[in-house]
DNA sequence: CCCTGATTCGC
DNA sequence: GCGAATCAGG
């Protein structure tokens, strides 16, 4: 595949919109990750830093290159701007609720039995809860069968009746869950001391 | 471990 | 110019 005047053309739409290099690469088809990153250095619009001449050279591990040394580091720290539309928008939280945590969680997951980790309910953030509230949106509603190893395995619902499934949202690195039921799954820690035993 | 972009260098 | 390999972070 060769870098044709659409496919640039496409390249350079996905990467202004913020897209990865991986999702463009998968985009176009026959180019790796790699490639579409190359490309994009090569066209000059990696970073929004154009202008500055110099380049810091970041490292210089196993390059037997003898090079002439930079005059002068010359880097300054132009204030930019990050198109990065954080999909965090107002949620219809209760702004006023001291300590009836408690009862948002139970709307969350109504079942009342073997659920996970869940924390004692306690010290949990509000806005963790509303997260969860949101992602649970667009959770993808996965069925057992369908977990992955990194889907999140977060379950929603009652396993007793029919509306039940999992998150399914891509789950963080080795972790079960995604980042919001991350966030509400093993977070406490804070009064759990002894155990008694 | 999964991902991201950045850089190098043989082709 | 191209991009795999590698590097460097999250």
């Amino acid at each position: 595949m060769s870098w044709t005047d659409d496919r640039v053309e496409l390249l350079k739409k996905m990467w202004g919109e913020g897209q990865s290099a991986s999702q463009i690469a998968k985009e176009l088809g026959g180019v790796t990750r790699n490639a579409v990153i190359g490309k994009v250095h090569r066209l000059g619009l990696s970073n929004r830093n154009q202008g500055t001449a110099a380049k810091p050279a970041a490292k210089e591990k196993a390059a037997p290159v003898a090079k002439a040394a930079p005059s002068k580091p010359a880097a300054a720290p132009q204030p930019e701007k990050k198109p990065e539309p954080k999909t965090e928008a107002a949620v219809p939280v209760s702004a006023d609720r001291p300590a009836n945590v408690t009862h948002l969680r139970k709307q969350i997951v109504p079942a009342g039995q073997p659920l996970p980790p869940q924390p004692s309910a306690n010290e949990i953030s509000p806005e963790a809860l509303a997260k969860v509230n949101e992602i649970e949106k667009s959770a993808k509603k996965l069925g057992l069968m369908e977990l992955t190893e990194r889907t999140c395995k977060w379950p929603i619902g009652d396993p007793a009746t029919p509306d039940f499934w999992f998150c399914g949202l891509p789950s963080q690195q080795g972790k079960p869950y995604c980042e919001a039921h991350v966030g509400v799954a093993f977070q406490p820690m804070s009064s759990r001391r002894d155990r008694r035993r």
